[in-house]
This record gives C-alpha cells, sequence and structure tokens, in this order.
DNA sequence: CGTGACGTTGAAGAAGGTCAACCAATGTGG
DNA sequence: CCACATTGGTTGACCTTCTTCAACGTCACG
C-alpha cells in the first residue's frame, strides 16, 4: 500500500471515530487494510445489481449514488455517498448486494478486499460494532428519503436533500454565505428525488427565486440556510453529524479488545 | 421470565437463524434474555419520537408501523414489522431513536433491555453480527420502499407492498389461492405507499377487478400471485427469506464463539 | 466548428389530491 | 332495544402537481 493509500483510509477511520470509540490499535488495524485506488468516470457502474463483489469501495473524491430501478429502466437513487463514506459496507455480512452502484461524477475509490474486512471484524469486535453502527446511520438517511419521496412536495424535497448534504459536507460554519461543491446534473437530481429532471429545474429556479439556494453546474451556494432548512423541513439529528465525544458508544469491552 | 416469553422470544431466534449461523449456546442466550411482555391497542404508539427508550421491541403478534413525519403532521411509514422482527435492534448501537413506532393492530409486544441486548452482543460476537446482518435486511427493504415510492405508480406501488408482505408472511405455498392476516386499514397503506387514502381505495378497487388480489377489512387475498408479481415489478431476492443453510453467513470464528 | 451533454422554457395532459357526501359495521349509553 | 357516535370504506366532481413532449440555448471539447 503507498502512503498515498494509507492516507486516504484515515478519511474512513475518521468518519468512525465521530461516532464510535476505538483504540489507537483498531484504528490502526483500519489504516493498515489493504485496498487498491481506483479512478471512476462520471455516470459509470462500478458495482451493478446483483454483482457478488469482492470488494467494498471507499469514496476518496466524488459523488457516488446507489441506484435502484424500477420495470422501465427509470433509476431511483436511494442514496448517495460522499467522501469518507464506505458506500456497500453491509456487504461485509451479506454475500449479494441489492443495488448498484454508479459514480455521479468523476470519482476515486479505494477498493477493499470483502476478506480483509471480515478479518479486521471479527478479530476486533469493536470494528464490526464501529461498521454495524455507520450501516445504521445509513440506515436512518434511508427512513428519512422515504419520508422525503413519499410525504414531501418538490420544493420540500430538493430543499430536504441540499440541506443533507450541506450538513454532511460540514462546510458551513453557522447560518449563511455556505458553498460547496456538488456535482450532480439535475438528472441526477431528479433521480434522487424521485422527480423529473424538467420539474427539478423549475423548481431549483423558484428556490433561486426565493432568494435561499443557488445551484449552478457543480456548486451548490446557499444564500439562506434558515429559509432553506423551512422550506426542506429539515431536523439534521438524523445524520449524527455531531456526537460529542462523551456520546460516542461502545459496546464492547475495552480491555477485551484491546487483548485480541 | 414466563415459559411464554422464552417462546416467543425463539421466533426472533428463528428469524436470526434463517442468515445466520449461530451456535446452540447463542441461541440460548438470546431465548434466555429477559423481557416483560406488552399489549398495545391499535393504532398507539408505543416508541416516541426522538425517545431515548431503554428497551427494544420484538413482534409476537400484530403489525407494527415505523414512522417518519413531515411538517403537516402528515406521517409517513417507513417500515412494517411483523412477528418475530425486533422492531428498532438498531437501537442496540444508537442511543437516540429517530422515528416512532405505533402498533397498527393490537398487538403484542416484548420489551428487551437494551443493557441486556448490548451485554449478549458484546459477549458473543455472532450475536451481534447476526444483529447486524438483520438490521442489513431492513435496510434492503427501506432501500426498495424509497424506489417504490419514488418510482412506482399507485398500482404498482400498493401490488408491490402486497407482494412483499405475502413473502415475510411466508403463507404462500407456491403460487396461488394465497391468503393472509394483514388488519390494515387504507389510511395505514396510504401512509406506507406515500398516496391517500382515497387513491388506495381506487387502486384497490382497479386490483380487485383486474382479479389478482382482493383486500377486506383484515385479509388480503390474492387469487394470481404471478400477476400481482408482474404489476407490483416484485423481485424477492432484497428480502433474503429463502437462504440456504450453506449460504448462511458467519464471520466471526465459531470456537472463538463457543469459547467465549 | 460540429457534436453531445446539460440546462431552460412553453404547452398540453395525466396521475393523484382535495373536498364532500354517503354507507355499513360496530360500539355505547340510556 | 334503540338513538347516536365513531371508524373505515366507497364514490363523484373538481383541482393541483407533476409529467410528457418538444423545442431551443449554451457551454465544453475534440
Amino acid at each position: 500500500m503507498s502512503r498515498f493509500d494509507v492516507h486516504n483510509l484515515q478519511g474512513f477511520v475518521d468518519r468512525l471515530t465521530g461516532r464510535s470509540l476505538l483504540s489507537a490499535e483498531e484504528q490502526q488495524a483500519i489504516v493498515n487494510l489493504p485496498s487498491q485506488t481506483a479512478q471512476v468516470p462520471a455516470n459509470r457502474d462500478f458495482v451493478s445489481l446483483d454483482e457478488v463483489t469482492e470488494h467494498a469501495c471507499v469514496i476518496v473524491e466524488g459523488v457516488v449514488g446507489r441506484f435502484g430501478q424500477n420495470s422501465n429502466g427509470e433509476r431511483q437513487i436511494t442514496t448517495l455517498h460522499i467522501a469518507g463514506d464506505m458506500a456497500n459496507l453491509q456487504s461485509v455480512v451479506q454475500t449479494k448486494g441489492t443495488s448498484a452502484l454508479q459514480a455521479l461524477s468523476t470519482s476515486t475509490i479505494l477498493r477493499v478486499p470483502h476478506v480483509a474486512l471480515r478479518a479486521v471484524a471479527a478479530r476486533f469486535p469493536a470494528i464490526a460494532e464501529a461498521f454495524w453502527r455507520d450501516c445504521m446511520v445509513d440506515a436512518g438517511i434511508l427512513s428519512q428519503w422515504v419520508v422525503n419521496v413519499g410525504r414531501r412536495d418538490a420544493k420540500t424535497r430538493i430543499a430536504h436533500l441540499l440541506c443533507e448534504m450541506a450538513v454532511r459536507y460540514k462546510e458551513h460554519g453557522q447560518a449563511r454565505a455556505m458553498l460547496f461543491q456538488f456535482p450532480l446534473t439535475q438528472n441526477h437530481l431528479a433521480d434522487a428525488t424521485g422527480l423529473t429532471s424538467v420539474h427539478v429545474n423549475r423548481t431549483l429556479k423558484a428556490l433561486r427565486e426565493d432568494g435561499v439556494v443557488f445551484c449552478s453546474g457543480r456548486v451548490v451556494h446557499i444564500l439562506d440556510w434558515d429559509g432553506l432548512v423551512r422550506i426542506g423541513e429539515f431536523d439534521a439529528d438524523y445524520l449524527q453529524t455531531d456526537v460529542k465525544p462523551s456520546e460516542r458508544m461502545r459496546i464492547v469491552e475495552t480491555s477485551r479488545a484491546a487483548a485480541a
């Protein structure tokens, strides 16, 4: 493994330790996982539907979508993954994948062999626990998406999505003048919100005219955070991005994991 | 614990061992978990939003919905839980709940203290693994629901939901003459599919006139399974209900868990 | 300087929502 | 045993939101 790869897995460790308590040894065990860097061009599937893959993927750069599909071939993005996410962590405990992964922008991913992930999860129960916890945050996001597409109108849906991504990117100081890279096309936004790209276009225009957010090409510029939160009915709790150190969980004993 | 309670936790163990390999000792450890039976009347929340609860709940009888909500108070069911499910298993690794649980019909639940669940998961890594895996099946269902409400029309949505429940109830021999208890009102179906109860009513009528399924009060009668599957664009893979014994997973070593 | 991807806009139409009425079944108190 | 209320299902008329289709603009890139 190159130093470059090691550095990138550190991003994934940081993600985990934001919510879980891991010893230095455990953290090191994750950083030391074997991995292989790959570049994926935009709109390319790198895990296809029902594929039995041998690797899980950490996103280093770019945005990745998890896709479901109806029988007309219309796709629905069920989750967006950004840098630091392990896009298919659940495959550690599941053999069959149930959805495709596609790079939405040119992305850099790290492929980590399942066999290595399973070994480290088996050896260090606290790592398995941290993986599980991270999967549960993803499930919470999924749950919010069901509410989003099921019970919110177009404007609210898109505002909610933008709020979610703003918090996940953590590139907002507190309230205003927020700006982040979000290289999705309006077609991608449509697939994520269950709308058509035409209606996404009109809705973005409406949000722009409301003066709350401006989306242009690859950048989202939030002009009125409070307004966007209100329109999007957004409450960041479910993202668990700001778990205080004292509230980070560990159910397995420290002594035991350290001894392993 | 009464024998009655023990018997009910066995249903949960059966659910787990359908996908995961657990030793006799591990299974016994789950069966021996302390628990408390409770009856919940229909339409009563028994875990409210953002509640910090000390218990997880196994459903023994009835149907339970996990709810999200928009700012108008319109509710969206994000998951349905039936007998054998642990409705909030994820709370083992998460302190804060993110959604409410409501009994949709009169239900019997078993409350199992978090502290006991965490202890057993910490002591037996294979149990933690089985819990994690079960959570991932729930997440797969959630993922399908996003596709369902996002990219399918009313008829397809409802047909898909009915297919899913038929498989989860496993009360279908193979193809036809299928009948199962499903004590939801049309209002509940509306909350689950992101429609209004009026439109659910019309859609059920259309499905009835197509001769594929007949829903009456508390019973679903599937007249044409293949037809319903076609209309619902249903593929049961994601439910992982029929995992062959040889394909059931265990990543932690057997020896180690047995020695614990 | 053509070609393709993406964004923008208008006009027409369909899917589903809203409102309102009514019915059947069930339960409850007098 | 009946008046009455409640809950859930059914139906019609009308309206809103979003989709569909189609055209055109613009920018990047070979």
